[in-house]
DNA sequence: CGGCTTTGACCGGCGC
DNA sequence: GCGCCGGTCAAAGCCG
């Protein structure tokens, strides 16, 4: 019950949270309010690209430590773990650093040698799980273009694409670090991870109807505290500049307001991480903690802003 | 009324 | 080829 903050707050946290940068070789004591640790699970990662991005202004590595800096003041960024090449880094534009930095400001690419050091021993095997969904590396069919460009995707009638083929970007909060992003995420899906005793949510952006980007939550099973956040898929809008103050207000995951003893659907919240209510995290779940079972605050100030046409059905 | 969560079913990738 | 498992769909229901 001393969790009662949401799964949108994790994911915003992951997005947002400008002063969570620190990427520790490893994270088994670092449950530190501003502890986050990222993984970019692919060396491109224009699957995360926003509209606005712009060419690249810098490589140095340096450069770029120094710029997050003034919004990381505790980022301790590992050298070893960061590659100047990426993407990531070298879309970032002075104005777009501080622009979107808040939305990625821990995201680090993974080395090239797959070592997973980066997390504590015990979490590795989360961190294997999440990876072997990305042993093959494919080029991203959609949407390399920085520019923002209108679901660029050719959509198939099956929105499923190969596992292999989506650009995943894994990022760890810790729950302190979970805060507010300006995208906005509709849970469509929830299912238990086998190894993990938490089940893992399924977000997709719900700001544009079009929009691929999904997010993947899921807490940390032997980290409590700790949450793997995925995302996968690239924004086809610009990034929400507000937020609908109506959007994911509709529902309260809160367990005030859904009874936990609800059986069936309410039963089982959407984020199982808070243990606020304390449902059962999942009939399915091979082990039900108390803490598990979550809500997925709806926030308030989620943004719906529908400024695409495109049709998620 | 529109958007959200819930949840069982379905689909398809992947390993054996 | 088969089965497991992860990811998505879609109907039902809730809420502001």
């Amino acid at each position: 019950m001393d969790e009662d903050w949401d799964l949108f707050a994790i994911v915003r946290s992951c997005q947002s949270n400008t002063s969570t940068a620190a990427i520790p070789e490893t994270t088994t004591n670092t449950t530190s309010s501003s502890l986050l640790t990222s993984i970019v699970e692919e060396d491109r990662y224009d699957a995360f690209s926003f509209p606005n991005t712009v060419e690249p202004i810098t490589n140095d590595f340096h450069e770029l430590h120094q710029l997050f800096s003034p919004f990381n003041p505790t980022t301790t960024l590992s050298a070893p773990g960061i590659n100047p090449n990426s993407p990531y880094f070298a879309q970032q534009e002075s104005q777009q650093i501080s622009d979107h930095l808040p939305l990625w400001p821990h995201f680090v690419p993974e080395p090239s040698t797959p070592s997973f050091n980066r997390f504590p021993h015990h979490q590795q095997h989360q961190h294997n799980q999440l990876h072997s969904l990305h042993k093959h590396e494919f080029h991203t069919p959609h949407n390399n273009s920085p520019t923002l460009s209108p679901n660029t995707q050719p959509q198939t009638p099956k929105s499923r694409k190969r596992k292999s083929q989506q650009k995943k970007m894994v990022c760890q909060v810790t729950a302190d670090n979970l805060s507010a992003d300006l995208w906005a995420w509709r849970k469509y899906g929830q299912k238990p991870i086998k190894g993990s005793p938490y089940p893992r949510n399924y977000y997709r952006c719900s700001s544009s109807k079009g929009c691929m980007a999904r997010k993947q939550v899921e807490r940390s099973n032997t980290e409590t505290d700790m949450f793997i956040v995925t995302y996968t898929g690239d924004h086809s809008h610009p990034r929400p500049t507000h937020r609908n103050s109506l959007a994911g207000s509709t529902r309260s995951k809160n367990p005030t307001t859904n009874p936990p003893a609800l059986p069936g659907s309410l039963s089982f919240q959407a984020a199982p991480f808070s243990s606020s209510s304390s449902p059962p995290l999942s009939p399915t779940s091979p082990s039900e903690d108390p803490q598990e079972a979550g809500d997925v605050e709806p926030d308030p100030d989620m943004e719906t802003d529908m400024d695409d046409d495109g049709d998620i059905r």
